[in-house]
Parts: C-alpha cells; sequence; structure tokens
DNA sequence: TATAAGATTTATACTAAATCTAAATATAAA
DNA sequence: TTTATATTTAGATTTAGTATAAATCTTATA
C-alpha cells in the first residue's frame, strides 16, 4: 500500500496543473510558479510531474507537439486542438466499442486502450474568423 | 503549380522510408542510408524529411515517443502500437463518422482530422506470452 | 533528543532530437 | 557564360528532458 507523498513542491506543482485553465506543459508550470514566488528546481518540475504521473494524480499528453503536456484530469479521455490557436479541449465521448473491436479483429491486436487528437477550429476562433 | 524536386537525396530518403517495412524514424532513415553507403548530412535528411512531408509524399507520425516516425502510407489513416515490442501497424478503418459529429456537438469545435494511437499487443507477442 | 536511514531537492552536466546559420555546391534561367 | 535560385553540408545552437551527486529534509528508532 503505497502512500502518496506529496511534498511541499509536489503539492505546488500539482495546484499549478490543476489551476491551469489548459493543459500547461513543463514550462508553463515553471512559469506559473514563479509567477506565484514558488521557484523550484527545473529537475524538480520535471521529477514531480513524473511523480504525480506515476501515481496517477495527472497524465502525462503527447500531442504531437515537442513538449508534454500535463492534465489534471485523469479518467480516460480523449483531447481536440484548435489548429487556430492552440487551445486544447477535453473529449469525455469514449471510443466507440464496436469500433474498437472492428480494430481488433483488423490488426489482430488486443487493444487495451487508445487515444485520439482531434484538430479542428474551436468555437471561439471560428466566431472571430482569423 | 509546383512540381516536386526530387533532388537524389529526397529521392534516397524517400526510398528509405518506403522500403522499410516499420515506420522509421530519422536516425533509423540515416542507419539505412549509411548501410547502403549513401551517407548524407544530418540535416539533408531531416530537411528531406520535411520536404518529402510537405509535398505529401510522407506522412509524419507523432506517437508519443521521443522522435518522430515517417510513413510512406500518405492516405488517412491511424496507428496501433505494440506495448511489447513496439512495433507500428496501420490501422485502415476510419473514425467512424457518427463519433465526429458526437464530438462536434460536444466541443463547439468544427473537426478537420482526427489521429487515434491504440495500444494493445500484437498477435506475435501474444503467441510467444512474453 | 540524538542519530542514522531514507527520500527529496537542488545545481549542474549531459543527452537526444531537431533546427538554424552561413558557406559551399549544384541547378536553372537569361 | 553569368547570374539567380535552390540545395546540401558541417557545425553551432536550441529545446525538452534525464542523470548525477552533493545537500537538505523527514522519519524511525535507540
Amino acid at each position: 500500500m503505497n502512500k502518496i507523498n506529496l511534498t511541499a513542491q509536489r503539492k505546488a506543482v500539482l495546484e499549478a496543473v490543476q489551476y491551469d485553465d489548459g493543459h500547461p506543459t513543463a514550462a508553463e508550470v515553471m512559469e506559473r510558479l514563479r509567477e506565484q514566488g514558488q521557484q523550484f528546481a527545473y529537475a524538480t518540475v520535471y521529477n514531480s510531474l513524473k511523480y504525480l504521473t506515476d501515481v496517477g494524480l495527472l497524465r502525462e499528453l503527447k500531442l504531437g507537439e515537442a513538449a508534454s503536456r500535463y492534465d489534471a484530469r485523469v479518467d480516460d479521455h480523449h483531447h481536440i486542438v484548435c489548429k487556430q490557436c492552440g487551445r486544447v479541449d477535453e473529449v469525455l465521448s469514449p471510443t466507440p466499442d464496436e469500433w474498437i473491436t472492428a480494430v481488433e479483429k483488423a490488426t489482430n491486436y488486443k487493444v487495451s486502450n487508445s487515444h485520439v487528437v482531434f484538430e479542428g477550429v474551436c468555437g471561439t476562433c471560428a466566431q472571430h474568423k482569423v
């Protein structure tokens, strides 16, 4: 029974992700902490993000950019990225089971999970017609 | 009307991806070229991969690893990664339209494309029970 | 309380993937 | 040919992240 050891640094990193409205990168977490006057070593932020991901309090997202993003929502879900402004939103609708079954049949894999990155234009950008 | 300018280097890079049975990374393309006695500058391989992707002869895949992989199959499709051996296979079954419509409704985005990374265990690994 | 064991943080060095720069070379156009 | 444009090259640089080892903090126990 591994207890989660939330040190001050880890707590601050966790909260920085939780209270970010988007899905911040490690660099953005650093920046946010600095704004709050909580400056930790570079490695501490990375270590904390890794630890929090390992214990299941955060989820690491690799959306095709160079840097990983972190999500305080850890339930299984997908993401949608706006091609214009770059914002990332949650997609809570799960991958249809029938589709997964079809893919398993076609590929001869046993699928354990899937992650979808949708791309498109968000409502705000569609209005502002950038 | 932009004609595609296939220099010797670009052609060699394209063929290295085409004749690779997997989805090679830039480093793997380099290696394969070296094996063939065709050694180009690091930047040339990257430039070529970029050019070939831009003109639509290759597709860049970001599957959550550090390095991008390249796919000579440029039609819209998904990928499945074996958690055990790391092999990457094509998933040709398209994202169900009804699901995309549901996601658009739920997120208020206009979806232009989607890419799914399935994870699981391939037939070979399932047999060998690693 | 003192002390030792273990975990965490920190600064710094390092690595991997990719891009940038500017000179050199090749190709095409006038 | 001469000039213009594009491509390749070597090497420096950038970015994201990891490794290392000393320093610090916690916890457990005598």
